[in-house]
DNA sequence: ACCCAGAATGAATGAATGTTCATTCTTCGT
DNA sequence: ACGAAGAATGAACATTCATTCATTCTGGGT
């Protein structure tokens, strides 16, 4: 499920000769989203232009229409890659059939949600200038909608796992399920916005501390 | 702190005559803020024109550089405005004078927070616009800084002195609080994203439950 | 009844931006 | 070596938008 990795840091300035490379397809539109994914998160989603992403990208303006139809269609399957990496890796970690220990799943969990990969603000700046969006379209609701279904039932699927196993009380699978997501989105937003003020390690250890008064047997 | 509560529904298409009228300085930024808020919230903050809010508010495009000095600094007051009122709501609330017990407290707060008057969708839209841009515009970040700060030391406060009554053990109250406001924040983006998903009757029971589960005493 | 400070207007302006397409260049099969 | 398919370029175009400002209008003070 998770994509290609896409390298996020090569902006080579290249400053020699500029010959023109021809390559297939498919790498110059990852090149593309690449490069609009680091301008989102430099200038912010409004003030992203066709000729910024192209000259992030070391490429002619001409090229963004060449491999997407138009700015809008760059930006959606900009924000489709960002939902399937980020949904994706989760249900990959969930569904886990490296690790059998649900405890142990549920900490690779956290580690992927609040560890290097996706906690890059590169991606978190992305995640949430479309969410900012989403509300005035329905587009953008439709991306995520597919991908967040999948990984909110496969979620919850681990939870009611782990509360049979755990003979647990009062704990209702959907329910936490619901409310451990909400945390994490928290989360990021608390680490993208203030930083200042909320560490990676502090967010960790509030997440961490929820999944252990929910599941006590489980989380140390 | 609260500020006047702001008419947000009167776009009076005022089919007769259009006398032009003569109002005072603060009638006039309170009615142009609101317009654009209604604006952000109806097509998103990437999209709004001057235009677009001028007409809204059933005035002439010339007016908002005349109050507000340019397109910035009316979207800098208007998210001043959002933040204030959403958090004042919240600051209100925690010192409760007018509510001495502490169970009581926190139920009139998570009313506020995901009851009719924030959770409305024109609120919700614009506060995660701006958070989406955030991470590219200091701006924001130090506008919403400043009370985000005394709100999350309130609660702090509050939560230690529930701590305190409830002699509840294992309970760091600076770590709770970062995680309700967390899961606040986290449930307004699953309602205003995934409404379908979400209900505001179910966000309400998420957010209870984690109360419940960190002071059992006094959530039922 | 009159006046004028300043509130309000909206056509005009210039800058910025998305999109197009005629042209140039690369590559690969023959 | 050659030619064609199509990848890549970027100047040009049309549109959209923030901002300006000369002009009009309003209402309170005298």
């Amino acid at each position: 499920m998770t994509e290609a990795s896409s390298t996020l840091t090569e902006a080579l300035p290249e400053s020699g000769a500029k010959r023109r490379q021809i390559r297939p397809k498919a790498e110059r539109r990852q090149q593309l989203i690449d490069a609009t994914i680091r301008c989102i998160a430099q200038h912010g989603l409004s003030s992203v232009t066709m000729q910024m992403v192209t000259r992030e990208a070391g490429l002619s303006v001409g090229i963004a229409n060449l491999h997407f139809q138009s700015k809008n269609n760059l930006l959606n399957e900009t924000l489709r890659f960002v939902a399937e990496e980020y949904h994706g890796g989760q249900i990959d970690i969930m569904e886990g059939a490296e690790t059998p220990d649900l405890g142990d799943r549920l900490d690779a969990l956290l580690d992927f949600q609040l560890g290097r990969g996706v906690t890059q603000r590169q991606k978190m700046s992305v995640w949430f200038a479309y969410y900012g969006e989403a509300g005035a379209r329905p587009v953008y609701q439709k991306i995520v909608a597919t991908t967040d279904r999948l990984a909110a039932q496969k979620l919850e699927k681990l939870f009611s796992d782990i509360i049979e196993q755990g003979g647990y009380r009062d704990a209702d699978a959907r329910e936490l399920a619901t409310g451990y997501s909400a945390l994490i989105d928290g989360l990021h937003l608390g680490l993208l916005v203030t930083p200042r003020e909320l560490t990676k390690r502090r967010a960790r250890a509030v997440a961490r501390d929820f999944l252990r008064r929910a599941f006590p047997k489980h989380v140390r």
